[in-house]
DNA sequence: ATAAACCTTTACGTGGCGTAAAGGTCAAGT
DNA sequence: ACTTGACCTTTACGCCACGTAAAGGTTTAT
């Protein structure tokens, strides 16, 4: 099948005017140009351009698009996981953000003055991420060595079905678990409601469930890093929060 | 307390060219300018900054934020609580881009490993084996290795059920469209049903949904002959009634 | 034959600044 | 008293990712 311009644009949402502007930078050259100077898509590009949006849908610049769809050394995995720390950090900034907006509040309730400096708290941050940044350029030049299999297109849609599929019950487990850390109880229904779904997640990995291993499981939530960095990324505090509350599920406290 | 551009710049983390930017807009002029022609801001400033800071954060036009913070019918308290409303709401888009980010890694990284026919098997592989990766070593310690072994067992038949899961829906897409066709009226409930359902489906492969990719891929099952086929096999004219749904559905037609 | 709906290129506009360039002001050190 | 260097000023062009308009050519349907 093949596209004109504005075939292809109704076709992925975007605009006629975006696709020509592809062209002239050089993301998404036509398969070739018929008599009449039309641009004609073919499927290899329908593809290109679906990847290209998914990209572009996660914030990346076009000259940083081009670089991963078309440089096949290019490192999609670095760059992507360099993303995410970009995003992670926008993330604490906002954080930070949501406490200055808080407190300011609480000053103009309570009548106690801000101070000058305290007052731009999370707006500073912004300033550190967008210097790294820039670094942070020259260290993802230093990516970019293993080769990545072009043809995985359709691939990665399809496994991204089955991982968010795997990952609804877990997300689910996220969304009890920020309901009851906001009770502060521990041993509350919702914190016991939360121990249960805990129960029935793990379930699904360990054929064999017994109250201890879920215990000893709790332990390690608070003992190793990885598994606390896991939780309080998503709800803050949360790891030691869903070991309380597994705990007292349990009975062990 | 009173700044020139240099002192409120490194105060609050913008630069000296957005202040002056800023003045000359109107959007914050400064309290006065001295005999030299030097801006100099006060108090007064300082707070409005933050205002307009906050408001930028949230992702407002600079000509909107300046409509909001010069009207003096506005309640800040209020405005500051929906800040703080609006800002949860970007945390947690900003979580579910991570996630996304989070999901595509994870298949590049199976990618090697994954080829035509055994994609979703050579996915499952690697799954099991990051979980083993990850937290192999500890739980084998601490539980023994029958446990792991089952435990790998289990995560494998649930992926696979996940899979029929998925199926399942598309069957239940088809008998749908075996349903809404014969009444013959794309517009009809059945027919926005049907669109309904396949959004859903959609869904699970797209992390971003849009009426306008939608209706886009509602032109390619007519435009593209893989497609049409694909669902005329199954209901005659079923590609083109889909597509009509879709268009409906959409607000297009 | 004509109109409508496409297509083309060229070119300027947008927001929110960054980054010179060219020059004036101020405080400190010599 | 003079120089240095860090500030300040205005003017003006550049950037991204396009939107929009102008001026014209092509295709399709009636």
């Amino acid at each position: 099948m093949e596209y004109t311009v504005k075939k292809l644009a109704q076709l992925s949402g975007v605009s006629g005017r975006t696709l020509r502007y592809y062209d002239q930078i050089g993301l998404l050259k036509p398969a070739r140009i018929n008599t009449s100077g039309y641009r004609i898509y073919g499927e290899k590009e329908v593809d290109l351009l679906q990847q290209i949006l998914f990209y572009r849908e996660l914030g990346f610049g076009l000259e940083e698009i081009s670089r991963i769809v078309h440089d096949p050394s290019f490192d999609q995995v670095a760059a992507l996981k360099n993303h995410h720390k970009a995003l992670e950090e926008k993330r604490s900034r906002l954080d930070k953000l949501m406490t200055t907006v808080e407190k300011t509040i609480a000053s103009l309730e309570g009548g106690a003055a801000m101070q000058d400096n305290e007052k731009f708290d999370g707006f500073k941050e912004k300033l550190i991420h967008d210097n790294e940044q820039k670094y942070g350029k020259e260290i993802r030049d230093k990516y970019g060595d293993d080769t990545i299999d072009a043809s995985n297109k359709k691939l990665r849609n399809m496994l991204q079905e089955d991982f968010q599929a795997m990952t609804k019950l877990e997300e689910e487990l996220f969304e009890l678990l920020d309901k009851a850390n906001a009770t502060g109880d521990p041993a509350g229904k919702e914190a016991q409601e939360l121990a249960e779904k805990h129960k029935q997640w793990l379930m699904y990995s360990w054929p064999t469930y017994s109250k201890e291993a879920h215990a000893g499981l709790a332990e390690m939530y608070v003992a190793d890093e990885r598994f606390t960095t896991y939780y309080d990324k998503r709800v803050k505090g949360g790891a030691k929060f869903l070991h309380d509350a597994i705990l007292h599920y349990t009975g062990r406290m």
